[in-house]
DNA sequence: GCAAAAGTGTTTGCAGTACACCCATGG
DNA sequence: CCATGGGTGTACTGCAAACACTTTTGC
């Protein structure tokens, strides 16, 4: 029998949406590229699966090399198959999205400084491939998602605050929600816990510190928002 | 600058989850292989993707020669890179789910006779590959997207009951729906149309058929099953 | 004391649940 | 006229949306 990848495949890539939260903006980390195609267009980071690399294997290669990150939350998107995506030949997409703290990690330029940079969703350059349909998967999945799910704390400092929480929230699903409603389905949920003490420095009143309960028991929330 | 596909690549392989639904049971469309590896297994239908085709393209050219099925529901499940999962070699699996409604198509058998055949999702053989693992995937997707979207209906006949529907989600979902407010949550969403006659031939009073609302507008419902 | 933001509580209405009753058919 | 399943209506209840008040800081 002939080894199967002796036949010819397309290539099979792996392409990385990383958001990444501060300042009160969803952000997204791009990659300039120096090579054709697309020289010089902003991009999303990826690489070429690697025959003995697991999906996994590959996001944490391009983000480990060039971003000096690892342990973050990372979640399969969904696969691009357009014929014409990569003018190169024909070239499979999986995309993943991670959610990260910036604050948290350096970014570390790869060849060169200023080639890797946070772009905030609302003010995006003209993105190479078709990264920006990529990037629009990306951003529907996590607006649909952190209505169940407590993914909001992957992008928050490990201790937050309830406003702080509430203005991710606001940010991402770009709309607004009574505060003391959202306290409420959130404290219900059981995912947080009081850490005891409070943020100081700000200049009213100094809001509870929460951390996220990692002895979580499955406790769902919905936060009711119309997506459509 | 050297074509992509000169390099070495993992083959991709588009697998389909082919749902049909008939007497209050849901089952999954199976083929018996009859070569290595897993010869004399059932395993998921698929092909490998070719390299001018599309995942849509793949899958069918899979239903249409192996089953004479075209026309359905499709929607891409995950992709699955375990480096093992096939003993070949490297294959990724691109994994689409088919809804389709087994009275409106004759399986066509592919070499030889009984080598397609539809089982129960609850009487399953052991499947080759990792194939089970792909299965309770999509198990688990169409649990969730029935509750809100109006998928049920591309299982069921272009005419059909409420009792028919009702019954096919509680099939789906393993639990008991009430049926009087089942009723009025589908009616509500205007998601039916009702087609002004009854079925006839039954042994108590006729119920009334409905057709799915082409005209819909995207008026969401929402049945609320805890899936967890 | 005042402004601004954080914490807490209350009212109200609607949607989801749990029901009961009537209707149409076959035997 | 009875059994069976289909169609329709209603009362209750719990949650969520809307909203008001108090508390704590900086200046």
């Amino acid at each position: 029998m002939k080894a199967f990848d002796q036949y010819r495949n397309p290539a099979l890539a792996v392409d990385l949406v990383v958001f990444g939260y501060y300042e009160n903006s969803l952000n997204v980390l791009l990659l300039n590229r120096k090579e054709e195609p697309f020289k010089n267009r902003w991009t999303l980071p990826g690489a070429f699966l690697q025959m003995e690399e697991t999906f996994l294997d590959t996001c944490n290669r391009v983000l480990n090399t060039k971003l000096g990150m690892d342990n973050f939350f990372l979640e399969q998107l969904y696969s691009f198959d357009a014929p014409e995506r990569d003018p190169r030949g024909r070239v499979i997409a999986v995309a993943y999205y991670a959610l990260i703290n910036p604050s948290k990690f350096e970014i570390v330029a790869g060849n060169m400084a200023n080639d890797v940079q946070w772009f905030s969703i609302d003010e995006l350059p003209k993105l190479g491939f078709d990264h920006k349909d990529i990037l629009d998967a990306a951003v529907k999945r996590l607006r649909a998602k952190i209505l169940y799910n407590p993914v909001g704390f992957e992008l928050l400092n490990d201790e937050f605050t309830m406003p702080e929480l509430h203005r991710l929230y606001e940010t991402i699903l770009q709309t607004s929600i009574d505060r003391r409603n959202f306290r409420r389905k959130i404290l219900d949920s059981d995912y947080l816990v009081s850490s005891g003490s409070k943020r100081e420095g700000l200049q009213n009143r100094p809001p509870d510190l929460y951390q996220f309960n990692k002895a979580l028991k499955p406790n769902k929330f919905q936060i009711n928002i119309d997506l459509s």
